[in-house]
DNA sequence: CGCCTAGTTGAACAATATCAAAAATAGTGG
DNA sequence: CCACTATTTTTGATATTGTTCAACTAGGCG
């Protein structure tokens, strides 16, 4: 059976462009793997020798301090991209939940880039793309109050997991505290008395583990 | 009189591997510009058409905050690209110095890149390490002290300007305190009071205007 | 039910921001 | 080269925000 005709990042992944034929040439040798929570598909510091598609799941993506303290610099959704280039990666990515990717080897992209010279154009797009993130990770950071972040943070996450549960107004967190406090650069308990804060100023309705239901007064278009 | 054979960057441009004639017939077509102080060869929101490889001087790249708050996602060197890819431009980047730069067309860019398919490979390669930048930023911002981000502010420019005045310990900035604050999310006056207090502890010499000298606590190899 | 982990709350504290003013520096025209 | 102004940078006093450390609570699971 054709995995890849039943797979939803298609149209935003590198093998939009590829001809049914093709497709069906690439689904025999492609290797689809599934990550167990907590397992990693990119080590900080290690070569990278696999694009991985993220199919299903999500990721978190890690950067520690020599010191013990620990950095998320942003965490991919199902259509994002980890491992652009053969370089050495630049952070630890792991698996918050079972996941699914599918992983193309960079010489196999070489190869193919030559029929397809979209592909490199694809890649350097979604690296311009993953750029732009970056930096609005580092507005955030440098620039907006701990409420500010929160409300960014849910809005990001409202985004990409749009469509799982359309229009709705519940949010699931795929990632524990801690987690969310490293990627906004606040102390858990800092995160925690924050949730509580816009509970009381109207833009949360209810905070309960990972469900989160957004209020009146936010705005998820913004 | 042929401009490229004197550039200084073009090891490290996209240009190195191109032969000395493609590079002459290059130099009579290309766009050399220059562009002084305050003006922008790139602007938040608009396509990017260019890409401009900086031969000489130094360059901001802004985001602003609907409020009029402002935050620096970077600072451009010598031998950096800014405008790798069509897509509108998630930045502004101006001069902070009267600076030259090597523009290429990426109408012209994907021409060439026929020939050379290693331009494409180079783009998304600085792509990641643009990336691995921004990180480097993120978690700057994200967990370390007023006083670490000064340090780390200043072996940037420490390293980025090297050969300028080779191993001297003696740093010039080519941007004003505001930038640097607006770059590392602090106030101006927290800026300066942390460079009051490096001084007593020995990591810095002197700081007068745009000139700091390092001191013995400091270490640039880091 | 009791234990374990994850998350929340409280009170004191530290770091950075804010606002105001002083000092240093860079330009400008005589 | 100097005097004068405008701008940038530093310093001071105080307010705010977020941190720290400790205790407490809520769920999940044997």
């Amino acid at each position: 059976m054709n995995f890849c005709s039943l797979c939803d990042v298609r149209p935003q992944s590198i093998c939009a462009e590829m001809s049914e034929e093709e497709i069906r040439s690439i689904s025999r040798t492609m290797a689809h793997h599934s990550v167990k929570e907590g397992h990693a598909i990119a080590t900080e510091g290690e070569p990278v020798t696999h694009l991985n598609v993220i199919v299903s799941g999500t990721f978190r993506l890690v950067r520690m301090l020599e010191d013990g303290r620990r950095q998320i610099t942003g965490f991919m959704f199902p259509g994002d991209f980890v491992g652009m280039s053969r370089t050495d990666s630049s952070y630890t990515a792991e698996a918050l939940e079972p996941s699914l990717v599918c992983s193309f080897a960079h010489n196999f992209l070489d190869q193919m880039s030559e029929k397809h010279p979209g592909i490199k154009d694809r890649l350097i797009a979604r690296g311009s793309s993953e750029l732009a993130k970056a930096q609005d990770h580092i507005v955030l950071l440098g620039k907006n109050t701990a409420e500010e972040r929160v409300l960014s943070f849910l809005k990001l996450v409202g985004r990409a997991r749009r469509g799982e549960d359309r229009f709705s107004p519940r949010i699931y967190l795929s990632m524990p505290r801690q987690d969310i406090a490293d990627y906004l650069g606040l102390r858990m308990e800092t995160l925690s008395r924050t949730f509580a804060k816009l509970k009381k100023t109207g833009h949360l309705k209810t905070v309960s583990g990972r469900y989160v239901e957004l209020g009146e007064a936010f705005e998820l278009a913004g």
